[in-house]
DNA sequence: GATGAATGAGCTTTCATTCAT
DNA sequence: AATGAATGAAAGCTCATTCAT
């Protein structure tokens, strides 16, 4: 019987996610991911290819889990600001909640290369050209101002959300939800979202709230 | 007779650069970095304690750069809004000038640690504050909105800057002054900056243009 | 249902062959070996002790048809040097005819060590010992000169049997029964075999091709 | 002080040879070759690249060394069979005089691959080339019968050769020298030169021998 | 100041084989 | 008869660092 009910490959990556983020990839030898994990070595080369197959794997996971989130408000439609609110929210508190896959992927994705990872990176672009669309239909609606390019709007916002890992701590005064608005809000005030629009956020920070 | 008149060290440092900055400081060997330099790996050594240290002097450098040009418009005073702007144009230019030393930085620093990296660490969180009071102060004068904290702003403001040298690319149609611009009017104007206060920054722009 | 009418252990012995043939041995793993035969691998080990065990095999079966080859030919009797030649134009046919196995027996039978080895090793010794023990009779009898001892006749020959696997093309321009009858030529004249005998060759050329 | 004044690729080389020849090139770890070097790994790396590249030292070393033989043969000139007889006389007491190299050359060789493998499949392609001209020249003269093909009978001479190593014993009766003559004689009755040539060749047989 | 040979620990990965099902 | 997950030992190789010169 196995040490755990857990899957092997589940608990493998668990643990890789813990190491990775607290002593950075390189640092992390596979010897302690598989102990950690309380797993053999050949059993975990059984599940991955490789040592980076366990990084993209880190990464698939996360960037699907957000790709979704964007897709189902996305499909919702509604205003501009409102909608961009949505997103940011539900970024930052997916990025929160999943602190650890959130900093190996920062930190760490420039490391993959060749096809697989190829694919990470048309699903990080998806993500990309979703908000940037949305500012830019936005700003051509007069929801937004204009003084900021969308491109370097949407790439601002994911330094704000990438870095983010580096200093939030899950532990400290401010949940993730407060965050989560804090940013949003900031963002959408210097997108120069009229104060009309920002007021209807209300409701679907509401139903958000339900959603969860 | 050297192969070039730039000291060892120096050399040295400008191949770390260039290859923590291409490869990763974990992929690159001593020995691609001695190569490189056109130095021996004794020559090095002499120079540098260890492959940490490069790492160590690549992050002082700029962080020390940096530092010095948020002191000296400090030292001018001003209003709030006018002297952040200066600030971060400041911040974003020299990040901009030292893509390499940039890069290399926000990617590879968790890695340090130790006494040295202490230090390091002291220089960047005395530049954190620096901003962070800056926009507080702001905020009690009335000069900036208070939806967002001061600490919360000043880390997405890092956020955005540390993250630039992953997608900000020279030879794109963007010079680092416009960028700068854009980034600082997208701050201020998240902080909620009163547009009189904006207006005032056209002669900042033009003294620190002057100072190049 | 299987997914070839021929069975498991045929199948996998076919794809062992050449697979070993063309990379080696050691180059080659047990699961490219199953993968190419459409086998799982505990389907092999259930036909096979272990991956020196098909080694052990495929050597097992060409020297049984070669060995089989030999009989046949003494039993029938006859002069020496016409006797001599249809050994060596059996051997180089059926060397050609399994040239995969061939090239792996001839390069990695050094490998086989243990009991079933040294059963393996008798019967090349018997083979060694059937062309020496003909070639030595042939001395005696004056239908060869003696010049060479036997012994060392032998060995020459197996050398250039066993190397042919190297060289030879079967898409090249020479037939299997040129080149044998070539070799054959070569070896006799070599053996100083008078004239008169290697006419009487004609023959048993004629009996073999009848054979197949 | 090192352990033995013979550098440390030397003592590798010379390890790397008897555990090939005894073992098998797959069979053998790096680890068994340093230690029976008294070298460290790192130090065997330092002068090698890979395992491989042993490989192509030792065969590097003999083809060179059997080469240069050949050409210094050439380099007199004479009659064909008289030149034959000395360089395949040259070639077996070098191959006997290397044995361990030899087995592994002939064993192993076809594991090379890439670039450096291109080039020793060069020298031996000369070898071969020059033999083969040679008995074709000779065939051309009248030297030489023409049954059997320069081409077919210089891939004997060669598979007679790097067979030699897999049972040759340099304590047994035999001499090298012996041996060689023997193979010579064999090899020039066989490719039919007359009894006048041959029994030039006594001459050459004093000379060699006065030569070592 | 400078060299570069040598160290030695540790890394990722492979693989033949086993065994519960 | 057949599966394929799991084992565990060992392999080739890299690399930051040292030190006699």
């Amino acid at each position: 019987m196995a040490v755990s009910r857990a899957s092997v490959a589940r608990r493998v990556l668990d643990a890789a996610v813990e190491l990775f983020a607290e002593q950075g990839f390189d640092a992390t030898s596979v010897q302690e991911v598989v102990e950690r994990a309380q797993v053999t070595k050949g059993a975990m080369y059984h599940y991955f290819r490789s040592k980076d197959a366990l990084l993209y794997e880190i990464y698939h996971e996360l960037i699907t889990v957000q790709l979704d989130g964007m897709d189902r408000i996305l499909a919702v439609g509604g205003a501009g600001p409102r909608t961009l609110r949505a997103i940011i929210v539900d970024l930052v508190v997916t990025t929160a909640a999943q602190l650890g896959a959130a900093t190996v992927s920062a930190r760490e994705l420039h490391k993959l290369a060749g096809e697989p990872a190829a694919a990470l990176r048309a699903q990080r672009r998806r993500y990309h050209e979703g908000v940037r669309d949305l500012i830019a239909r936005g700003q051509r609606d007069g929801e937004f101002g204009s003084t900021v390019s969308a491109q370097t709007a949407t790439l601002m916002v994911f330094g704000i959300v990438n870095q983010l890992p580096q200093w939030y701590r899950p532990d400290g005064a401010t949940s993730p939800r407060e965050l989560a608005d804090e940013i949003a809000g900031f963002v959408l005030t210097g997108l120069g979202a009229r104060a009309a629009e920002e007021a209807g956020d209300n409701d679907t920070r509401q139903e958000r709230h339900a959603d969860r």
